[in-house]
DNA sequence: CATACATTCAATTAATCACTTGATTGATAT
DNA sequence: ATATCAATCAAGTGATTAATTGAATGTATG
């Protein structure tokens, strides 16, 4: 098979960069950071056939990257650990930093103008305690049912142009999603600032603030 | 192209996985940790056809992991920036924790028996002021010449035979090679711990060492 | 200007990959 | 047992990839 142990390591490392060089999986490894999940009830939400689905995430297994479990009829996959979450964002860190493509996307996103520094979860733990400000769960409903930051209301881009009205002009407004991979929150702040209210992103999303150990209802 | 900016940010993230995705890709990388390189210099290091290795090259350019320049007719690629190693290195943990697969390839390094911790490079740059250390670089003799730890003695695993005599059995030896993905040091201090010697691997290679600031000559 | 040199491009082949379709397995309920 | 449901397997298609070969580019040197 391999010639020497140095090739067998090195086939090994590039297994698992080959299991995230797919859109596709890189969006399932998302929704298995929100929670762990069926094979069916990840098509539906990436959006591919079962039998595709069942496919990427075998490859994915193949890569230590998520492990399986039978539950009654159903597999229930998850994440074997939250260093792939840590690899997954490097990946990010390295795609802004070196390709300009991604900068020219995410400052798409922002709706042509500069968007605001994001909030960090220290901070927005801080101002969550004392009150002062608002926060918007910009995942869908399902999602946000599973599991969310205590206060936070969940509203979808769809429903963000209602609820203009009832938010308060002079209060910051933070907006969260699934993750760093997630482009809600981007889209929710670039909307809420051309409406003229102070809104910025959360650093990460929702399972980066589970993983910080901060709470989650 | 793209449909949505998130299929298009994930394809760039992607993008990246897939350069990372082929061992040959890899040991170039490795290669250019050590310092830039020329295409045919890196041809024959990694045992690639000019032609082939300057494909890989590209490869890598387009995923922003490295940069070019002229010098002369000679095209000189360098590294992007050290967050690449970092990505590189986290790729590894994965892989340790999660792959059955690399375990046993490691356990084989030591040729069965367990392998000692490694040093840390804080400690060895304390012990190596004290001068209570013996430090071998196992890497070829043309990497020693262009950078090492002050005061390492260049000895490639062939010569290693010859040279157990001229060893202290008391001191402990320290032996480092290119980095993490270098298999040199693991090698170096099973055999001479098979001998008898007290011997243990550095963390990581020249490259962290040079990152972390210490000195090189 | 012609030559030599280092690198890249272009065309080819074999292998691998993503995705689709339809059949099969495994577990539960009737 | 039989039927049902979730997931996987198996086979086939079109697209992409790594590697090879030979030609073409760009840069320095005589």
């Amino acid at each position: 098979m391999s010639s020497s142990p140095k090739i067998a390591l090195l086939e090994e490392y590039a297994l698992i960069a080959r299991a995230l060089s797919a859109p596709a999986r890189l969006m399932i490894l998302e929704q298995l950071a929100q929670g762990e999940r069926g094979v069916e009830a990840l098509a539906g939400k990436v959006d591919l056939t079962v039998a595709n689905c069942s496919q990427h995430l075998q490859h994915l297994r193949r890569a230590g990257l998520v492990t399986s479990r039978r539950d009654g009829k159903a597999v229930i996959y998850c994440l074997t650990d939250a260093k792939t979450l840590a690899l997954m964002d490097m990946l990010r860190v390295v795609a802004e930093r070196n390709l300009a493509q991604v900068e020219n996307i995410l400052r798409g996103l922002s709706g042509g103008e500069d968007a605001p520094e994001p909030v960090s979860r220290k901070e927005l733990a801080v101002r969550l305690a004392a009150g002062t400000v608002t926060i918007l769960d910009v995942r869908p409903a399902d999602e946000y049912a599973t599991g969310h930051i205590p206060g936070a209301i969940n509203v979808t881009l769809a429903q963000l142009d209602d609820m203009f009205p009832t938010f308060d002009q002079e209060s910051e407004i933070v907006a969260y999603c699934r993750g760093p991979y997630c482009i809600y929150a981007h889209q929710a702040v670039a909307a809420l600032r051309k409406r003229g209210f102070h809104a910025r992103r959360l650093e990460g999303g929702l399972p980066e603030w589970r993983e910080d150990g901060r709470q989650v209802i």
